[in-house]
RNA sequence: GCUGAUAUAGUGUAGUGGCCAAUCAUGUCGGCCUUUCACGCCGACGACUGGGGUUCGAAUCCCCAUAUCAGCACCA
């Protein structure tokens, strides 16, 4: 009759959309990319794909201060990775002339002035809702002080334009905010300047001439979405739909840049793909796909509820796409040796990939000697040696045959673990978020650099580095 | 303090006045399948922050309370 309503797996649309979109990813280059930013690209790439348009990549390089120049690099990697469709890259450092000449007319509209005053001092006056000496200045004035930022007359804290709004307006954090500032303690990497904008004056200025027809961010921009509505306003631009998404904060991660950077900088982690942190790189390390990010993102939406990430959500999609790429494959954890008694001689035949006979069987020659994880050393019961034949631990080093038969060990409720013959055992370590896990896997794994497989058992990892002798992965999920 | 936003199961989501004693995923537990504690299949568990209104009828609208978050930088 009437079928229950289509759930939709779908963002919500998009006003005025349907002619095509243009949307922008603005990363500050601080550092690589971070599952934050993984939320602002992949969900402003979800849209340009629906609607079809453009996709700005925009480099907010405007602080020289906070400029890593490794970053540019580093984050256009990242976004490859994440399979951003980029259509077009500006660095707002090679804009610095543009921003220059519309904070002078917006000085001549009488929109702006250039602030005299101690950081400290204005704070006071804008609590208070009182203006500051500087703001009855004439635009000729102004234009003079303009000047002098350029020409050192001004250094660095010694003046800032700011954007006339209203100075007794209800949230303080409107009042006459700052556009423009000088820098000269620092040097910007790409460009030879003094005179930098602020965030919301370039981004005003740049949404407009690019043409932005729709702004997805986090809410942490919410005012600044209304201060940047005051330049759309004194210029008579009509400005783009803004959506705020919100907060979402990572299960037992610190996300910030700039914490991260201390922590590589002071050795505690050993670089940006260090597993601990939640970079995309990181990620990629260990393993995590980028159609799972995607998937992961794409579900959590836009909402402006705080969210905290799950990395269980996140691995369940990650595992619905590599288990049926990964090849199984036995790794001994913490291995202990043992010689099995009145057992013959014999080769394994192990499935590849249970199911699948197209990718064929590993095969163990078991010549009476095995490796088993520490952890099974029980006496006493009966255990199964995958693909091979049931033992019963004897002694500390010894165990004895007990037989083929499969249903047996059913019957007896033996684990059915994984084993090695010590001569097919390669040396491999498994770097996981709470430490390394030392061992030996199947020679076979070395095959599978830069891929994942499975550690029956275990849990997936991804082969990371193969050596002559030794193999490092890195630890996925179960 | 001021300004603004949000509040559905452990987590993430659906739901925009009646098909909701609430969706889906994940998670946990149980079962089946299986020579992995994987995959697959079946089942169970688990939520509308609280209080007032409006209405014949509210998770959905309004108000208050509470909680959380964000902004109040010459960072982005």
């Amino acid at each position: 009759m009437h079928q229950k309503k289509e759930r939709s797996t779908e963002l919500p649309p998009l006003p005025d959309a349907e002619g095509g979109v243009v949307m922008r990813f603005a990363p500050n280059p601080s550092g690589p990319l971070h599952l934050g930013h993984a939320r602002a690209s992949i969900l402003n790439d979800a849209y340009i794909r629906r609607y079809g348009g453009k996709y700005i990549y925009r480099i907010e390089d405007t602080d020289p201060k906070r400029v890593d120049p490794d970053a540019y690099q580093m984050v256009r990697e990242d976004l490859e990775w994440l399979g951003i469709g980029i259509s077009d890259i500006i660095y707002q450092s090679d804009r610095l002339d543009i921003y220059y000449e519309y904070a002078r007319q917006l000085i001549e509209l009488g929109g702006a002035y250039v602030c005299t005053c101690e950081a400290e001092r204005f704070r006071e006056l804008k609590i208070a809702k009182k203006a500051c000496p500087c703001r009855t200045l004439t635009p000729e004035e102004n234009l003079l002080r303009f000047g002098q930022m350029f020409d050192g007359t001004f250094i660095e804290g010694q003046a800032t334009v700011r954007i006339k709004t209203e100075i007794d307006h209800p949230d303080p954090a409107i009042r006459d905010f700052s556009a423009m500032r000088i820098v000269n303690s620092t040097i910007h990497p790409r460009v030879d300047a003094t005179v930098y904008p602020l965030m919301n004056f370039s981004v005003a200025v740049d949404d407009h001439l690019l043409g932005m027809t729709h702004v997805i961010r986090g809410k942490d921009h919410i005012a600044n979405t209304r201060r940047q509505r005051y330049i759309f306003d004194y210029f008579g631009w009509k400005a783009p739909h803004y959506l705020h998404y919100g907060r979402m904060s990572i299960e037992g991660l610190v996300l910030s840049t700039s914490s991260m950077h201390q922590g590589i900088s002071g050795g505690i982690y050993s670089g940006w793909d260090d597993i601990r942190l939640g970079t995309l790189r990181a990620l990629a390390r260990r393993g995590i796909r980028p159609e799972a990010v995607r998937a992961a993102i794409t579900e959590i939406g836009i909402g402006e509820t705080d969210i905290s990430f799950s990395w269980d959500n996140l691995f369940a999609k990650n595992r619905d796409i590599i288990d049926k790429e990964s090849n199984r494959y036995f790794f001994i954890p913490e291995p202990v040796s043992l010689r099995v008694e009145g057992a013959p001689d014999q080769i394994a035949e192990a499935p590849r990939y249970p199911g699948d006979e197209e990718r064929g069987y590993r095969k163990l020659h078991f010549t009476g000697e095995v490796l088993i994880p520490a952890s099974e050393m029980k006496d006493g019961g009966m255990i199964r040696l995958k693909d091979l034949f049931n033992i019963r631990i004897t002694s500390d080093r010894k165990a004895e045959y007990a037989g083929d038969s499969l249903a047996d060990a059913r019957a007896a409720k033996a684990p059915i673990i994984q084993w090695l013959p010590p001569e097919a055992a390669v040396p491999c370590r498994i770097l996981t978020p709470d430490g390394v896990l030392e061992g030996y896997a199947e020679a076979e794994v070395a095959d599978f650099a830069g891929r994942t497989v499975q550690f029956e058992r275990v849990g997936f990892v991804r082969i990371d580095s193969v050596e002559k002798n030794s193999i490092t992965a890195y630890f996925t999920h179960r």
